[in-house]
DNA sequence: CAGGTAATTAGAATTATTCTAAAATAAGTC
DNA sequence: GACTTATTTTAGAATAATTCTAATTACCTG
């Protein structure tokens, strides 16, 4: 067998508890979906797609799920020019690629870039985050 | 005398003509508000700054200048987490500092870390644009 | 000056998001 | 297990930045 390191996959409610979330339904629910498909979904797609398990959710309450999640640092608010928010479930450093066509990809950061940026600033500057964007269009062919 | 190069300051109005832009009073104010005050002001703040010059200019005008010297690259929008767009005249390649206790600040960027970043993708893409935030604090002392 | 094009304006409309207040759910206590 | 309290969910109203609409004004060219 292949396989080097297996983790068992954490029950998503264990993964919440463990980030000090309340594991709802709706919490539950809404971070799956962003585990599943990794695109960088708006709220109103994750609304779309958890109401096919939720039926009954509200988009407030994704709202809500969303915000909860990113506090807790368990999903990634990503922004671009004035477009909605995006939500992504991936955690290691990356920068993002936005493409004229639609989506949005991951572009793995290294960590000597992450170095290098800091590098720019003026020692005492305290950084809690740095946001890399790109925009421009991917191969058609 | 200290000053090897010398321009003399070429006119607001011929500088809009030169990109394209047709020079109306209400579009030179607004350009000569962002070349005076370098700090990175909203639309609104705009509005308030002309409005002391040209005491008849609308918010609308204000959105309709700004966007035509973004396009025309006089000016760069620069976007924060959902923030108001901010309006920077700075046209060297720069970073932005986005300090928690309010405030923008630019982060000059050397071309070297340009090509380091655009290392980064995949050797096919087209890139138009690469936008880099920080988010902290400066020093409070 | 006339006619045509482009820019400005006030106000309505839009959109993503947040707020509000009530109902539902969960947790903690005897 | 009922009682109490805190948290979460929900529908809908409210907000804020921006864009749109349609009418007016300014500019330019012949
Ligand atoms: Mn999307
Ligand atoms: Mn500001
Ligand atoms: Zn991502
Ligand atoms: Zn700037």
């Amino acid at each position: 067998m292949a396989e080097t390191h297996t983790h068992k996959p954490e029950p998503v409610a264990d993964v919440l508890a463990d980030h000090g979330v309340r594991p709802t339904s709706q919490r539950e629910t809404v971070y799956r979906s962003l585990l599943q498909q990794r695109d960088h979904p708006t709220a109103d797609e994750v609304f779309a797609r958890v109401r096919e398990n939720a039926p009954t959710i509200s988009l407030a309450t994704v709202y809500n799920c969303l915000d909860v999640l990113v506090q807790h640092k368990l999903v990634k608010a990503v922004n671009f020019e004035r477009g909605p928010t995006q939500y992504c479930a991936n955690l290691a450093p990356h920068a993002h690629f936005h493409d004229e066509a639609g989506g949005t990809l991951d572009i793995d950061m290294p960590p000597e870039m992450i170095t290098q940026l800091l590098g720019l600033l003026p020692e005492n500057f305290d950084v809690k985050h740095i946001e890399v964007n790109f925009h421009g269009r991917t191969p058609s062919a």
